[in-house]
DNA sequence: TCGAACTTTCAAAACTTATTGAAAGTTTTA
DNA sequence: TAAAACTTTCAATAAGTTTTGAAAGTTCGA
């Protein structure tokens, strides 16, 4: 295959897959754009290459500003704004998992507290086990908190390396 | 919070959830009513709670079967089907898990070795940042595939046992 | 301060996805 | 076998989301 029919693929691919994680298909294939260009790339050469409206190109490289994956770059003597994303996928990942985390399992944790204090009869089989379910969630959610805050923290080798080490090795 | 109003909060709340997952609202909840049912329902029973149509609910209730959320329960001496949830989240976690990686990860995998093989000289500055990003994904994809596989297999007391070990521990 | 070069906004239009409900299909009982 | 009791399908429509493009806004250099 060559380069440029390579580029269009994993462009509308990466978009595709984007559409299953609540990402916008163009906001994935800009960013697939960015982090296969070796340079910064402007509004005008994003617009061009992708074949989409100015709007949107502002749109979303404004939400993609706004997640942390992508840059604004100044270059020197010039007045438009070049764009450029970051390469290491580790990072891109880590990145995502920490607005991921504060967009929705940061505002569900009190939610969940407030409806694990339902009033009601325990005995009564509808509170027993809407509680039971709640509690359930929570702790899960509790947990999961907890674990994508270290793996936020991590950096890839550590990561990598003991993760490796557990799943790899015994099984209790 | 009375219990009526909890168990409304709460499929509303988890039908929003479920939205930012690709996971379309009324099939969250359908999922979010029968995880908090402490009995089986009938698809009027969803019907009437949920206020949508017999042939939403059908097909919501068939996907969520499809996923492994959902299990049809016979009633001796009765026509109707009815349906539970699992209720263990831990059970329902990596059960989405294995869902979605065999939708996602399993399909993007093979395309990305297809796109690392791209022909090009390697000295051309697109072609090598093309490599160099497509394998840094490559590699990503190939280590969350064999963690998420063993994710899969462990069970929750393992699981948690070793990965709270893990990062309550040591950094390196 | 002006005007050129650029970025941002937003209402309308296009597109995508979800829902309805009536008709068709299936299973069970008598 | 017939009819009742239920489930499934699917074309039409509604609802939701994304995109466009023209107008408004901003910034910079002279």
């Amino acid at each position: 295959m060559q380069l440029a029919e390579a580029k269009a693929k994993f462009i509308a691919d990466w978009g595709r897959f984007g559409t299953n994680w609540g990402i916008n298909r163009t906001m994935a294939q800009i960013h697939a754009l960015l982090l296969i260009s070796p340079d910064p790339l402007s509004a005008d050469e994003v617009m061009e290459e992708l074949s989409i409206s100015r709007g949107n190109v502002n749109m979303n490289i404004r939400e993609l500003i706004d997640w942390g994956l992508v840059q604004k770059v100044i270059k020197p003597g010039e007045r438009k704004e070049y764009f450029s994303a970051e390469k290491d996928i580790w990072k891109v990942a880590r990145q995502i998992v920490k607005e991921r985390k504060k967009r929705e399992l940061d505002l569900m944790i009190p939610v969940l507290k407030e409806l694990s204090e339902v009033e009601g009869d325990k005995r009564d089989k509808a509170v027993k086990t809407f509680t039971d379910t709640i509690n359930n969630i929570r702790k899960f959610s509790d947990q999961a908190d907890r674990t994508l805050d270290t793996m936020i923290r991590a950096d890839e080798h550590w990561f990598l390396g003991s993760l490796m080490k557990l799943f790899g090795g015994k099984r209790d």
